[in-house]
DNA sequence: TATATCGGTATCTTTTTGGAAAGCGGTACC
DNA sequence: GGTACCGCTTTCCAAAAAGATACCGATATA
């Protein structure tokens, strides 16, 4: 899931190198951090506030402490949130959208607009 | 793939369930269409305009047959791409966006502008 | 007759992703 | 001493996504 990783795509032939690179992959990282099976929920989870771990774990049923770990790390890792250690006991770690984690909002929200739209289409259809 | 099969997906406790099908399905649902390894490739092929099956399979290196033919019927399912075949010898097939499809761009371009940025900031931070 | 093209499909294997279960160090409570 | 909570990590496994390869009927070309 690391940026540098996504370097190694491939771009398509009509497309020069840096026309692909500029293109491509900006999009590709966008949807790289907003897709996945729990992302987004851990995320909307996180624009109601400050949240413990295991209180995040409680909210969303179905995700174990292994994946929302690991998601919380990709959220870290691309400052998206950032995680605060207080020395209680037992510990408390609470995790909270940056401020720039807090851009990604009206990005959700545009394609909340636009799959709303799909929604009624394709439902409406049959 | 299928959005009805996405109903099937659970909703965190702290959400309603009305609220949960009104927050976070529409973004799933915009999110699955163009995640995937070879969709928005594909998509911005078709941007280019109308293309047969084996001109974007050879646009898009490392695409086998089996994915193309996947991933084109997905767009068809969801309106956003269309299949004309003429009797030729031998037959042609030709895809292009639809109108609908088209108003994919947009939201493309919403991702891109995010992912542009990010690309910046995690890049530039080594 | 042999070979190639188009638009795929079918089968099998690999890779990626996610889940289940257990456990760990530290503390607190009974 | 036993059990429970917090914030994780580790190991092993199953399911899903994607890749490799071969093949198909129809037609064209050498």
């Amino acid at each position: 899931m690391e940026i540098i990783e996504q370097d190694k795509r491939k771009c398509p032939t009509h497309l020069s190198t840096g026309e692909c690179k500029t293109r491509l992959l900006p999009v590709k990282d966008a949807l790289d951090i907003l897709s996945g099976k729990w992302k987004l929920q851990i995320i909307l989870s996180l624009t109601f506030g400050k949240k413990r771990f295991k209180q995040i774990q409680r909210e969303i049923p179905g995700l174990t402490p292994k994946m929302l770990s690991k998601e919380l790390k990709d959220l870290e890792m691309n400052e998206l949130a950032s995680r605060h250690v207080y020395d209680t006991s037992p510990v408390t770690v609470e995790y909270e959208l940056t401020t720039y984690g807090k851009t990604l909002k009206p990005l959700i929200g545009e394609l909340h607009k636009w799959g709303s739209k799909h929604r009624k289409r394709i439902i409406g259809r049959k």
